[in-house]
DNA sequence: CAGGCCTACGGTGTCTGCGA
DNA sequence: TCGCAGACACCGTAGGCCTG
């Protein structure tokens, strides 16, 4: 963390049984010992809220949440105790140790007996001066030789702070004041909503009544109600899903229906693919058979061309014969045996 | 006459008691 | 057990009165 406050003193002044008290933590830590209804409670779990915010009203004041004790008990006391007017402060001092810095924040309380309503003022201290160290919330006064302590009025702190801090006089604008110079929360309810839970884990019901059920109520009571600005992308998201449910449901059943679809097809197609199959085994066996059957004619062609060779050879020799012969015979008709045959037949004819 | 004080009033938050 | 109405106290503001 850049800058981390922690808690370094308390202080009361006229505050309940307190005339001018001072709390010193240790590391951000004290312990507060003693009997029951010694008013330890009082003491913290009353005042850090109160301080916090400034916030009198009753069931914030009380660790118990009742609302019997008013902030004007807590000021002007009852019975033999009881005061006519009193200004009480209240304040919390904060160191950055890192860098020897101090923040005080405190709060001014003026109540008057039979006068309804108690004044308020808040103040941060903001120029390192601490209370006590720099400078008192009371005028001493000495009377009889006594030390007379006279709580400071509001003015009279509005100048003595001067520069070095603020004064306001509204609860609101203190509780502002304190976030702005304390916790920095951007945004106001942030730090309401810390404090109710401040509120609700000071609760002594946590020891009081343990069971789970109380604390889960505690827990719950302490949550901030989430905003719609906080909710809506959550809504959106599961918008979102129940879309991309929807969607895929409807995605499911077209796989479904797809996937038999698919199955319809695939046996169709395996059929398709067994009748070609067969088709083509048979045009195999087809084509084999053709193949020996051309072989076999390729080798009659063969054998009859040579036939045919031997043929036309065999031609070639007759007609030389022929020719030889037809030679031999017009060579015979040109004999006188010949002619002497046709004188014969002549003769043979007269006779 | 300015600033402080007081009072009234509307709004808000919390608690409590009552009835379903 | 839950929701609702009423009571209560406080906050913030406005306006009138008081006082140094």
């Amino acid at each position: 963390m850049p800058q981390r406050w922690k808690m370094n003193r308390a202080g009361l002044l006229n505050f309940w049984y307190y005339d001018d008290a001072e709390f010193v933590l240790e590391d951000g830590r004290l312990i507060l010992r003693g009997a029951n209804s010694s008013g330890k409670s009082v003491t913290m779990q009353s005042f850090i809220p109160l301080v916090l915010d400034g916030d009198k009203r009753p069931w914030r004041l009380d660790p118990f949440g009742s609302r019997d004790r008013r902030i004007e008990y807590y000021l002007l006391l009852d019975g033999e105790d009881g005061h006519n007017e009193r200004t009480a402060y209240l304040y919390l001092e904060f160191q950055d140790a890192d860098r020897e810095r101090y923040l005080t924040i405190g709060i001014g309380l003026r109540g008057r007996r039979n006068v309804a309503g108690v004044n308020f003022w808040g103040f941060v201290i903001t120029d390192n001066r601490r209370i006590n160290k720099d400078f008192k919330l009371y005028r001493s006064e000495h009377g009889s030789g006594e030390e007379t302590k006279i709580p400071l009025t509001r003015n009279e702190l509005a100048a003595r702070i001067g520069e070095g801090g603020t004064v306001v006089t509204e609860q609101g604008e203190y509780e502002r004041l304190v976030n702005k110079h304390l916790f920095g929360y951007a945004d106001e309810n942030s730090y309401g909503e810390l404090l109710d839970l401040l509120i609700q884990l000071r609760s002594p019901k946590l020891s009081k009544d343990f069971k789970p059920t109380t604390i889960y109520e505690i827990l719950t009571g302490a949550l901030p109600t989430l905003q719609e600005d906080e909710l809506r992308p959550l809504e959106e998201v599961l918008g979102e899903m129940d879309e991309i449910a929807d969607h895929l449901a409807e995605l499911e059943m077209h796989r479904q229906e797809a996937d038999k679809l698919q199955k319809a097809y695939q046996t169709y197609n395996e059929a398709l693919l067994l009748s070609a199959s067969r088709e083509v085994l048979f045009r195999h066996k087809e084509r084999h058979k053709l193949a020996v059957e051309l072989d076999a004619i390729k080798g009659k062609i063969a054998s009859s061309k040579a036939l045919i060779t031997k043929a036309e050879h065999e031609q070639n020799e007759f007609l030389k014969e022929e020719r030889s012969i037809e030679g031999r015979i017009s060579t015979l008709a040109q004999h006188e045996a010949i002619s002497t045959e046709d004188e014969l037949q002549r003769v043979k004819e007269q006779i």
